[in-house]
DNA sequence: TATGAATGAGCGTTCATTCAT
DNA sequence: TATGAATGAACGCTCATTCAT
C-alpha cells in the first residue's frame, strides 16, 4: 500500500511536469507542436504523456481546465468582497491569461458542448462569477443597467484575443481595458 | 488572339472555382483542412490548384489578399464622403468580414511582415483609411483625442476575433461595435 | 497536297526544336527535368512534345539513337579508310559524346533489348564497325590478338561514363584514352 | 541499464534491416525506388525508417559510407604489407562494390562536396591509400613513373562503371582489371 | 510502470500524360 | 494542329498513437 501510494506520488510529480512542458511549449509555439516536443521538455518519453492523457487532446483540456481551475477561484474570492475595482481585476487576470492559443478565451465564453465536463463546470462557474460582479456593478450604478452578461463575456473575448494577438504587457492591457470598459460603464 | 482568350476564361473560371471552394472549406472546417478537401469541393483535381497557387500557402494569402482589397476599395471610396457614420459603417463591414480563421482581421491590424508585399500594402492602405476616419471624427469631437490609430485596430481586432468566434448576426455585430465605439467616444 | 506538305515541314521544325531543347536540357540537368521544361525551352506546348514522342522515354531514345546514328555513320566512314589513327579517332567521337546521363555509352556497349529496334540496329552497327576497326589494328600487329570486341566494347564504356563523371576536356580526353589502349595494345 | 540495452539492441537490429532492404533494392531497382518499396522489402513501417535516416539522401549515404568504411579499411590494411599484388587486390575490391547506382566510384573517385562529411573523409581515406599504394609501385617500377593519382582513381572509376552496367563476375573483373593495368603499367 | 521505437494514415507537392479549346 | 490547363497517381515526409521491452 505504502509502495503504491510512492507510485502515486510518482506519476503525480510526472502528470505535473508534463503540464508544465506541455503549457508552455503550446504557449511558445502553438498546439501544432508534436507531442514528442512536450515529452522532450517535460523529461519523459511520449508513453507517459499517453498514460496519463489518453490523447493530445485530453492534453490541451487539461492545461486549459487548469489555468482556468486557477483563475475560477481568484475570481470567487475576488468576488466576494467586491469594491469599485473587482471587476476590472478579474477581467485583468482573464485578458492576462490569454496565451495559449486562444483556447481559454474560447473556452471561458461559451458552453462549448465539445469540451469535457469538467471543464464546463469550472467555465460556467467563471462566468457566474462574472454575472455576479456586473450585477454588482449595475447595482451600484457604475456599468449600464442595460447590458447583458453575453455583453461582458464576449468583451473580454474579444479583449483576450486581442491580447494574444498583439503580445500586450500590462500597460497596454490596462489601457485596452479601461477603453473597453468605458463602453460598457455608459454615460 | 481569340484562342487564347478562350482559354484563360477556362483557367479564369477554374481559378474562381478553387477561390470560392477555399474560402467556403477554410471558413467551414479552418485553413488545415487538407487541399484534396478543396480541390473536391471545387470540382477539380488537386493539380488544377496548384497550378494557380504554388503552395497552400499562397491559396490562402490570395483568399484573405481579395477579401481585403474589397474591403479596402469599399472603405476609402466610404472615406471619401466621410460624415458621422461612416467610420461606424466601415467598421461593421470590417467586422462582418471576419470569417476565415480571424485571418483576415489579423492582418488589417499588424504590418504582418510575412504575409505577400501585396497584401501588406491592402492592408496599410486600409489602415491610412481608418486612420483618415478617426482623425477626422476627432476633429469633429465625436471621439477622445487621446485615441491613437492602434486604439481603433485592437479593437477592430478583438470585434472581429468576436464575431468569428460567436458568428455574430448583423443586430449582434451592431451592438458589439456600438457598445465598443461608446468606449471610443469618451463622456 | 501543298498545303499538307507545308505543315508536315513545320512539324519537322518543331521535332527539330524539341529535340534540340531536349538534348541541351537534358544534358545541363539530367533526364530526370520535367517535359514542361524542355518544352518551355523549345518554346513550344507539352502537348506538341507530345505529338511527336507519345512518351518521355521515346524522346530520351530518340535523342540517343540521333547522336548514336550521327556517330555510327561518321565511324563507318572513317573505317572506310582504315589507317592506324581510325581506332583511336573513333573512340574519341564516343567517349566524347559521352554526356546526356550516360544513356549513350549505356546503349551503345550492349544488346539492350528494352531499346526501340531502330536503335538497336544502330547501336549493332557501330559495334560492327568497332569490331571491323579492332580486327584491322589486330591484324597490323597494333593490338593484342587475344583481345574480343566486347574487351574493346567495354573499355570505352567505362571511359565513356568517366568522361561523363569527370567532365573532360579534349586534353583529359586523349590522356585516359591513350593511358585505356596502351593496355589493349600489350607489350 | 540492461533494458535500455534491450532497447538498443532491437533498434539497432531494425537499422541493420532497413540497410540490408535499402542496399538490395537499390541495388536491383535503382535509388528512385520508392521509400516505400524498401520498407516493405525490410518488413517495417516507413516511420522506422525515417526515424533511423532523417530523410533518403541520409539512408543512401549511409549505405554508401558503410560500404566505403569496410573498403577503406580493407584498404589500409592490405596497404600495410604492400607487395607487387596489392593495388590490384585493391582495385579488385573497389571495382567489385560497383554496385549501388555507382554511387560508390563517383564518392570514391571525388572530393564530392555534397556528400556528408564522414563520407569524404572515409573516401579522402582511400585515396590516400591508393596513392600510396600507386607510389610504391612506382618506386618498384612496376607502374609507369608518369602517373598521377588521378589517373588511378579515373581508371578504377570507370572499370566501377562498367562492373555494374555489365554485371561482371570474378572472371571478367580479373580480366577487366588487368586489361587495364596493363596501360597503367607502360612499356 | 516508463520508455521510445514502430506504425501507418494522411498531407503537401510534383509531374507524366490527357484532353478541351 | 498546337496549346497549355487539368488530372491524379505517386512520392517524401510527419506525427498521433500503439506496443514491445
Amino acid at each position: 500500500m505504502t509502495g503504491e501510494r510512492v507510485l502515486r506520488a510518482d506519476a503525480q510529480r510526472n502528470r505535473v511536469r508534463v503540464l508544465d512542458a506541455a503549457e508552455s511549449v503550446f504557449a511558445a509555439y502553438g498546439v501544432d507542436v508534436p507531442i514528442e516536443e512536450v515529452a522532450r521538455t517535460a523529461g519523459v518519453g511520449v508513453g507517459t504523456i499517453y498514460r496519463h492523457f489518453p490523447n493530445k487532446r485530453d492534453l490541451v483540456d487539461a492545461i486549459v481546465t487548469e489555468r482556468m481551475r486557477r483563475l475560477a477561484g481568484q475570481a470567487r474570492t475576488r468576488a466576494a468582497q467586491p469594491d469599485s475595482l473587482a471587476l476590472f481585476e478579474v477581467a485583468d487576470w482573464i485578458v492576462a491569461e490569454a496565451t495559449v492559443k486562444k483556447h481559454l478565451g474560447a473556452t471561458t465564453s461559451t458552453p462549448a458542448s465539445d469540451k469535457p465536463p469538467a471543464l464546463q463546470a469550472i467555465a460556467a462557474d467563471l462566468r457566474a462569477t462574472l454575472t455576479d460582479l456586473l450585477t454588482a456593478e449595475q447595482r451600484s450604478g457604475t456599468i449600464r443597467s442595460d447590458l447583458e452578461p453575453p455583453d461582458l463575456l464576449m468583451t473580454l473575448y474579444g479583449l483576450s484575443a486581442a491580447a494574444e494577438h498583439y503580445g500586450w504587457d500590462e500597460t497596454a492591457r490596462h489601457r485596452a481595458i479601461s477603453l473597453a470598459f468605458e463602453g460598457l460603464r455608459g454615460r
